[in-house]
DNA sequence: AATATTGCGGACTTAAACGACCGCATTTTG
DNA sequence: CAAAATGCGGTCGTTTAAGTCCGCAATATT
């Protein structure tokens, strides 16, 4: 089955929003209720499928009560 | 003429991506040149007229030898 | 056991970003 | 002045994120 070639950016930041996401004990439906985007949606970003955009970024950071900013922190 | 209606997100990144451009005393052809981005597409971009991917905004903090994160430390 | 929650991914349409150009009016510079 | 640099905006085809909904397998809850 040939895996689409994620970039190792998207994967990334994916990996690292899962991360905040599950420090706030929060799952995808209910993280997708504090923001205005679908819980599929963010799993799909967090498995590195999305090359998000910034209104999508500072969405994320919204539901998750945090500075954008911090969503970019990651290697 | 009906201004568009750029949404207040893409112009205060555009604003600020401009600012730190300025300071770094860059024109919008150098910038591109140390990125892999058009420069007319930079200035739609200051201009507030593009929503920015992930992998848009990384390029740009590459060229500008910045941290992405720091492309969205504004307000 | 029965029910609910969770993560995930598929299907589909629409809007828009991307990429690669080009051209021009206005500075700036040589 | 002439030539280069700069900012900006437009076109066009291609790609893809967004938005929405559905369904299922696995896990958790009661």
């Amino acid at each position: 089955m040939p895996k689409k070639n994620y970039s190792d950016l998207q994967v990334s930041f994916g990996a690292h929003l899962q991360k905040i996401r599950l420090s706030k004990g929060l799952s995808l439906r209910a993280l997708a209720t504090r923001c205005d985007l679908d819980d599929s949606k963010i799993s799909k970003i967090e498995n590195g499928k999305l090359n998000v955009q910034l209104s999508t970024i500072v969405e994320l950071a919204k539901g998750l009560d945090i500075n954008p900013k911090d969503l970019l922190d990651f290697g």
